[in-house]
DNA sequence: CGCCTGCCTTAGATTATCTAGGTATGCACG
DNA sequence: CGTGCATACCTAGATAATCTAAGGCAGGCG
């Protein structure tokens, strides 16, 4: 019931999918990241981010890479695979026509 | 796997909503309408609408008449309550203002 | 009569997300 | 040294939305 932010169902992976491809990061980074370019308007679930990152991962989106941060701790950094690359392409068409549509049947229906 | 056109989870509820804020409206037309609207690109599976209808009576947002169709025949026709029609508007603001922020994340991240 | 179309229903699987806990370690501070 | 906080990861189970797939019934038409 939290009013305040929740995520569409379907949109995570692709959101993840967005911010490495400027480079990798790690979960705790990725959630950072998309917080602060909303403007902390979306707020990663580590719930749901993990889950995500792994299912991501097994379909070869992403590979991951333990090292170490600016921070001396051991974290999981993850980068976009090429088939990663193709898979955003493919959601981020999909989203803009998607949401184009919606936007559209909304004002018009 | 169809490629095709797929349903943004979370979506249809407010779509549903919206067509029915025209007027009354029975199941079958609802998906008509809907495919009509989105020139085909929006396809409301039975399996999804009707526990969708079932759901929103349950929650007083829309409710239901049995009548008869031009073509003579029973249907259930649905139309927006009051409480609806607020959640239509709570579910379209939040779309706009989520939609907004995902367009904006994708192209900035 | 037999078939097609309009129209509704529902059980079960699948999948995504959230809830709510847990672990571990570096660092700052008293 | 010990306490606490922030960083960072993991996961079991619940919840919920959607899809798959099947079935039913009734009117119209050839």
């Amino acid at each position: 019931m939290a009013d305040k932010s929740e995520l569409f169902p379907g949109t995570l992976d692709m959101l993840i999918l967005r911010v490495l491809s400027r480079g990798e990061l790690h979960g705790w980074g990725i959630t950072n990241k998309l917080e602060q370019l909303s403007k902390s308007a979306l707020q990663v679930d580590e719930g749901s981010l993990y889950p995500s990152l792994y299912r991501m991962e097994g379909k070869g989106w992403i590979e991951a890479e333990w090292r170490m941060t600016e921070n001396n701790r051991r974290a999981k950094y993850y980068s976009l695979t090429r088939a990663g690359r193709k898979q955003l392409e493919h959601e981020q068409a999909l989203w803009d026509r998607m949401s184009a549509i919606i936007t559209t049947v909304m004002q018009t229906a």
